[in-house]
DNA sequence: AACGGCTTGTGAAGACTTGCACAAAGTCGG
DNA sequence: CCGACTTTGTGCAAGTCTTCACAAGCCGTT
């Protein structure tokens, strides 16, 4: 009932069934919507690389690129790509390749990016900053529509033209900019809390940086961004790769 | 030859075989060290949740824990968690649980983080700043060694008490402070450069930041914190939550 | 109109993960 | 010292994901 998404993939065991192993072709219209078609949670995690690469290689005028070019550029196998992407619909040109700019569309649409999505950002401390001012965010779609903070000196402050409010108002705000994302960049200390309330202001999809095991209710979906776990998955790596030094004989 | 580790967890196919499969008992002293035992990707992402979390209930004067409090503690199933805690050996006393410290130590040990590890962030803007600013790195074993970015401006600058150095002195700054853990937090496009300049300077695991998909050689791990593609996939799971809404008939 | 070359889409096999269920092993009260 | 109770460690079965290999399909050429 927990089971944070991060770094690793977990497995929540989603109500769908259904796999791989279904008679995948007969189904959903050749060349249609994806209608019913189950995206795999890997494959998810995927489409939002390839979108990048794609989106990279249209700037660069390619007009279609071939599941190898896309793959390399990606760093995945090929014919996991052509996997994942077949979880779209049929999309390529047999003897062609992918049309670039209808690839940018249909991933668009499968990971619901195709218009804008507000988020609100909890904490403005030294990390929430650093992700109010960030581009990035607006260029792939979303908007962080509100700043907030328990500090009543912050309150106020101006972070690149928006300004942090109390957390008193924070429901009003989500439901009145139709938010359905948070982000947590506060102490870990806070962090249940402000899920808490995040939730109850309605929103369903958090983004967690507080190196802390958030407990949500089902339907509210969680990724966290655990920055000193990864230098331990690193650290684990490298460990290993010294071993063999000590461990020769 | 690239597969970045990152939300999702890839394989690169690791030249060692071998799996669950294994006649796993009868090998591996019983209660010794994990001599030759493979230790699952998966499996060392959670050890580093299971460590913060282990650590916390010490902090709280926990003597020994059960599989069942700490698998709740850390969002995963019970059987879950004593699995990979096999994993390390057998440390668990039936009928009792798990001894918090030696559990902390030897988590710690598998992960390689029993000693401080040195690192260095490359980029100090925006991100490069809350990061290095960050106290949560040195409270789980990892000091940042030095900074760099290729700004003259910046050069010269302290922050948190440690100055920001010429991206000229990389190589000889890592080799001397024993530097195998790089972070990137350069704009995309200088992201590939750096990583060149890192892996020449030695450093043979790299946390990146910066939105693009890096290559490197065989040898060297790579792990990206994409908070883009984070949204993203959040996205697409309210996108499914709310799918249902239109697509009822 | 048929052909050769190239690339997609996907069945099937294999690899890896998860989670159940239970024997083994240890504790604690009597 | 024994028996009841608790909790670990793991065999096993069921998923889920990855990868290979190749038929099917599209294009341009002859
Ligand atoms: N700084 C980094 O680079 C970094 C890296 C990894 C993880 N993190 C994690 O991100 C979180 C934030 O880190 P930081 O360095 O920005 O910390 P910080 O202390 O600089 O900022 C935290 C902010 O949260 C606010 N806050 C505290 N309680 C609150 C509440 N109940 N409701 C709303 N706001 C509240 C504080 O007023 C402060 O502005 C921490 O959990 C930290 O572990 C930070
Ligand atoms: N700011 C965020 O919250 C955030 C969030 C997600 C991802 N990112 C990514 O992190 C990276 C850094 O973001 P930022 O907002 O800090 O950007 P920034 O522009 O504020 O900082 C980039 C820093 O890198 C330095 N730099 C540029 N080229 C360099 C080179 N060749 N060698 C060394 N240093 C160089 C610059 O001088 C600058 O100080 C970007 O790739 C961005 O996409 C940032």
């Amino acid at each position: 009932m927990t089971e944070q998404r991060g770094p690793d993939r977990g497995s929540t065991g989603d109500p769908e069934g259904g796999g791989p192993g279904e008679p995948a072709h007969g189904r959903a219209a050749g060349r249609g919507a994806d209608r019913g078609r189950v995206v795999p949670e890997a494959t998810v995690a995927r489409l939002a690389v390839y979108l990048r690469v794609v989106t990279v290689l249209g700037g660069q005028g390619a007009a279609t690129v071939s599941s190898d070019e896309l793959a390399a550029a990606a760093g995945v196998n090929p014919a996991k790509l052509r996997k994942d992407l077949s979880f779209l619909g049929s999309y390529g040109t047999r003897g062609v390749g992918y049309d670039v700019h209808l690839l940018v569309e249909e991933i668009s649409r499968v990971l619901g990016v195709t218009r804008h999505r507000n988020v609100v950002l909890v904490g403005v401390g030294n990390l929430g900053r650093a992700l109010a001012g960030y581009g990035g965010f607006a260029s792939q779609g979303f908007t962080i529509a509100a700043l907030f903070d328990a500090d009543s000196a912050r309150v106020g402050e101006k972070i690149n033209g928006l300004a942090v409010q109390d957390m008193s108002v924070l429901a009003a705000s989500c439901r009145t900019a139709k938010v359905t994302i948070g982000m947590i960049a506060t102490p870990a200390e806070a962090g249940q809390q402000v899920c808490d309330q995040l939730i109850a202001a309605g929103v369903t999809c958090i983004l967690n940086f507080a190196p802390i095991v958030l407990s949500v209710p089902d339907g509210v979906d969680v990724r966290k961004v655990d920055l000193a776990g990864e230098l331990q998955i690193l650290s684990f790596h490298e460990r290993r790769k010294s071993a063999g030094l000590e461990e020769v004989g």
